[in-house]
RNA sequence: GCCUAGGUGGUGGAACUGGUAGACACGCAGGACUUAAAAUCCUGUAUCCGUUGAGGAUGUACGGGUUCGACUCCCGUCCUGGGUACCA
């Protein structure tokens, strides 16, 4: 009887979602268990192999809980909102909403066929209106809060009011756009449009100005995905940074905490510091530099103080907002030339090309602080304004770039430090000793940093500060496919709330989705419902992609609630997150600002845990192969990749042209159909095509890249379930490789997993059908078992999933040996497989006898009387150190097994021909050689 | 540039804590069964030299180092993936 798996998963998929086998129990004494998957984008090209990786890996921890009886979590649900779906909009005139809901249902229709083991009744989408009427009501509860630094939480904003008119900013310690210092008399005084301008400052969801893409041609602000090369991707167009009024979450407030966070969950180390370094806590001092013939003072902000007398000239962003002020007349033109150019500069650019030294001389002068010398400022690019102060102090002698900036324009390097030479780079330890630095002499740079705080913050000109990388987040975009604000205007410009009942703000049809041209937002199009309310005008941006994602695995715990965003019941049953699987391009995005809603819902006792991700697990990407043709243009000849010999007469540059006319086998690419190919393209008509002189094929040079539709690399896993079914699928995609690590599609190894599952079936099937044995299992077999038992339990742990498949592939063999087809070993084999390969476990399960579905069986003891070897591997040790294990047969006394250890090649040359002093052993433990 | 991960046979990978490098699988070669094919089973398969019941040398991106012993630890270099704040 044949394996037939179409067959077999047909029937047992639809037997699981008419049963709803795998719904989470709500009233249950058993243990929870939550495990989940950075949900989809549901895009145009349908889910790619890459997707279940992840998926996979879940479905077989989930099943692994739930046959160790938790009750499971495990839901699903697409992340809706975004721009491609827009972009399509645009091209077509289709709504969002439609192309949305047919991806999402051609997703269902492929996760569906895969098996998995989710909980479809929690599923959520962002775009549902019942689903976002509670990302705008958190939005509101995030307006409506400051962070208090005294209490170290968020709290309503209210009690930030009273303090002002009671006691104006005296007792108030809040984290804030700018340090504010007012007294109650004053902030009464004050008109109801002031008084709203400066809560601004302390809101966590506020507004402020902030730099876009903006794009005058195309009439809208550009993703930074949208900018290549300083200009559009699409038409080519000019692109400048330009500052608009925009909405922002106020993340930093929150920095320490998701530093401090970090320490309390299992993430890896890699993803841990990536965080951390994001964040990029650094403490240091603010330093105020005096202008010379000028009012004010530049700040700036540094790590190392104690460098403060190797300044020899100020360099600030040229965006920052004193630059006008200073900039003397003679330099005027000049700085101006310079401005211009590195503003429309992305930061990016900016960082990559480090070594080409810019900058320009402003005229102006500071004052030293300490000694009151003049310090030239100039403007250059690689201070950004966004970091610190925008200025920072140079110290060429101990700073690379600040060394490369003053070589290029002939500035001073003043030496600081003892012994260290600085004729050919920067040095910037701390362990050498001041010179030339007056109070700080003599001092190495972690005393020196101590003392010069202490200095500045005596002499009044700055003070000790702990500085961040993190900034605040951008929350607003100028786009139709988003959440929309439950904001409205009033006549002054001051943003309010709508009322929690008003809720959810709906998006309103528009005849186009193109941006209104004048930077607004394509929902400033829909005039009516712009003015729909009595006396204001709605907020027309639209809130980001992040912000459904930022909380969606709290509503899966309850998902149809619809008088809170999560009920009170299941969050405290469901708490948080056990293990969430997904791509580690989420490292710093996705997964800090979703710490960062936890965390303020905690604050407001809205959810009980104060971090969402207990134990998270980063997949590693599949990567497709995009295929590439080689073409010559001095030659008018396209190259099979293969055709070496043929290659070394072109000369000139070659180009790569991307083709999908690559005539695709029923697992992947192959050669290309030249034919189709200069019919697609005929422009080509009359190239010449060089094929393989040996095959006379035409081979593409295939380019490892992430899988996306525009590459013609997506691989459907659609192909793959015809051929080989579901289980298959599954198991190879885990016996690829290590979870964790990415790697190109092939499916060069999938026939050895489809056979083992043949071979599995073959053990209980004959021609005739089922054939199993009742008769008790040898020693033999019950090894072969109880040793892939332990293995795969321990492998599950660690989700070394590859090995794990490894494993079943050998028990499969030597029970195949054995022609072993008894219950006993049968029985506990299917359970053990059926997290792997859910649908041959469940119809063998279903022939063994039982009528309830496997996954209500248990997980499989592990007996460790059939796992002993013949032999035991003795851990020598010399000295009382781990050397290495010896093979020692067993059965034989302590003189013998001495007489063994001391024979072994590896000991006598460690020992070098002496004898041991002494040789300790501890039966069936230990050898110990003191040498 | 910066942050982060990785680089092992023809291929995917294994080696979990420094202790026989290459498990398992693909591919390939040879064989059994078969009229034949498919399916299945058996044997071999890191490289080089030698051998055909003989062993030796080399070998985990590259160059150094620590150690009795290094894929594993340390220093440096090269290459690749991911992120880099409005792709998701």
């Amino acid at each position: 009887m044949e394996y037939n798996f179409s067959e077999i998963e047909t029937k047992w998929q639809g037997y699981w979602a008419a049963r709803k086998t795998f719904a989470a129990q709500s009233n249950t004494i058993k243990p929870k268990y939550y495990v989940l998957d950075m949900f989809p984008y549901p895009s145009g090209a349908g889910l790619h192999v890459g997707h279940p990786l992840g998926y996979i890996a879940s479905d077989i921890v989930s099943r692994y809980k739930r046959l160790q009886g938790f009750n499971v979590l495990h839901p699903m649900g697409y992340d809706a909102f975004g721009l491609p779906a827009e972009q399509y909009a645009i091209q077509t005139g289709q709504h969002p909403e439609v192309t949305t809901k047919d991806n999402i249902a051609r997703y269902r229709e492929q996760l569906d066929k895969i098996g998995f083991a989710y909980d479809w009744d929690r599923e959520v989408r962002t775009s549902d209106p019942a689903y976002y009427k509670w990302t705008q009501w958190i939005f509101m509860q995030l307006f409506k809060c400051y962070y208090n630094t005294k209490t170290n939480k968020a709290e309503y904003i209210d009690g930030l009011i009273a303090e002002f008119a009671t006691n104006g900013t005296a007792n108030v310690n809040a984290a804030c756009s700018e340090m504010m210092s007012f007294t109650a008399e004053e902030w009464n005084a004050k008109s109801a449009k002031e008084q709203q301008e400066i809560l601004m400052n302390y809101r966590l969801a506020y507004q402020s100005f902030t730099m876009v893409n903006w794009c005058e041609a195309l009439g809208t602000v550009l993703a930074n995905d949208e900018v290549v090369n300083g200009v559009s991707e699409r038409g080519g167009y000019p692109v400048e940074r330009k500052p608009m009024r925009q909405w922002s979450l106020r993340i930093t407030a929150y920095a320490d905490r998701l530093l401090e966070g970090l320490e309390r969950i299992d993430w890896s180390d890699a993803l841990k510091e990536q965080q951390r370094n994001w964040i990029g806590r650094s403490e240091g001092a603010m330093v105020s530099f005096k202008l010379k013939d000028n009012e004010g003072a530049i700040e700036v902000f540094t790590t190392r103080p104690d460098t403060i007398f190797g300044v020899s000239f100020m360099v600030i962003a040229p965006e920052h907002e004193l630059v006008a002020k200073i900039t003397t007349p003679e330099q005027k033109e000049a700085v101006e030339a310079y401005v211009n150019i590195a503003k429309n500069r992305s930061e990016r650019e900016r960082m990559t090309e480090v070594k080409r030294v810019s900058g320009e001389f402003t005229g102006a002068y500071v004052e030293h602080p300490f000694t009151g010398a003049p310090i030239p400022v100039w403007i250059g690019d690689y201070v950004l304004a966004g970091y610190g102060t925008g200025a920072v102090m140079a110290v060429p002698a101990g700073d690379e770039r600040d060394y490369a900036f003053a070589k290029h324009f002939n500035l001073p390097i003043p030496a600081i430090l003892e012994g260290i030479d600085i004729s050919e780079a920067a040095n910037p330890t701390k362990d050498a000793k001041m010179i030339n630095s007056d109070f700080l002499n003599g001092l190495t740079g972690y005393e020196a940093i101590k003392k010069a705080i202490e200095e500045i913050e005596k002499r009044g000109i700055g003070k000790g500060k702990v500085n961040f990388r993190l900034r605040d987040a951008g929350y607003s975009r100028q786009r139709y496919w988003g959440e929309p604000f439950p904001v409205v205007y009033d006549k002054e410009g001051t943003p309010h709330l709508l009322d929690e009942n008003d809720l959810p703000v709906e998006l309103p049809k528009v005849d186009s989705y193109k941006p209104s041209g004048s930077g607004e937002s394509p929902l400033a199009n829909a005039k009516d419902w712009v003015t729909n309310v009595e006396g204001f005008t709605r907020e027309t941006d639209t809130m980001p992609g992040y912000a459904g994602s930022s909380w969606y695995f709290l509503r899966y715990m309850d998902p149809k609630n619809d008088t809170a965003f999560v009920g009170k019941d299941a969050v405290e049953y469901w708490r948080s997150v056990d293990l969430y699987l997904g791509g580690s391009e989420h490292a710093v995005g996705h997964l800090l600002y979703s710490r960062m809603w936890n965390k303020f819902l905690f604050d407001l006792g809205l959810v009980v845990e104060d971090e969402p991700f207990k134990k998270l697990i980063n997949q590693g990407m599949i990567q497709g192969m995009s295929p590439y043709i080689d073409y010559y243009p001095e030659h008018d000849t396209f190259i099979s990749v293969f055709a070496d010999e043929e290659k070394k007469q072109l000369t000139g540059k070659s180009e790569r042209v991307l083709t999908h006319l690559v005539w695709y086998g029923p697992l992947g690419l192959d050669s290309l159909d030249i034919e189709a190919f200069v019919n697609f393209y005929p422009q080509y008509k009359n190239s010449k095509f060089i094929k393989n002189s040996d095959d006379n094929r035409f081979d593409p040079t295939l380019v490892v890249e992430k899988m996306s539709k525009s590459r013609y690399n997506v691989v459907n896993p659609d192909v793959i379930i015809g051929q080989y079914g579901a289980d298959t699928l599954r198991m190879y995609e885990m016996f690829l490789g290590p979870l964790e690590q990415s790697k190109p599609w092939n499916t060069n190894g999938i026939s050895g997993v489809h056979n083992f599952l043949r071979k599995y079936w073959r053990l209980t099937h004959n021609e005739a059908g089922f054939n199993l044995s009742e008769d008790p299992a040898t020693k033999e077999e019950l090894k072969a078992l109880h040793k892939t038992i332990k293995k795969i339990q321990d492998d599950i742990e660690r989700f070394s999933f590859n090995t794990a498949v490894s494993s079943f592939m050998i028990c499969v063999n030597e029970l195949a040996d054995l022609k072993c087809n008894k219950r006993a070993i049968i029985e506990p084999l299917t359970a053990l497989l059926s997290p792997f390969a859910p649908h041959i476990a469940e119809e063998v399960w279903n022939k063994l006898g039982h009528t309830e579905s496997v996954i209500e069986a248990s997980f499989p003891m592990y007996n460790a009387e059939y796992t002993v070897s013949d032999a035991f591997a003795y851990p020598i040790q010399f000295n009382g150190k781990m050397k290495f294990n010896l093979e020692i047969p067993l059965g034989i006394d302590k003189e013998e097994i001495e007489k063994l250890v001391m024979a072994d090649d590896k000991v006598q040359k460690q020992l070098a021909g002496a004898a041991p002093k002494k040789v300790i052993i501890v039966p069936g433990k230990i050898v110990n050689i003191v040498a």
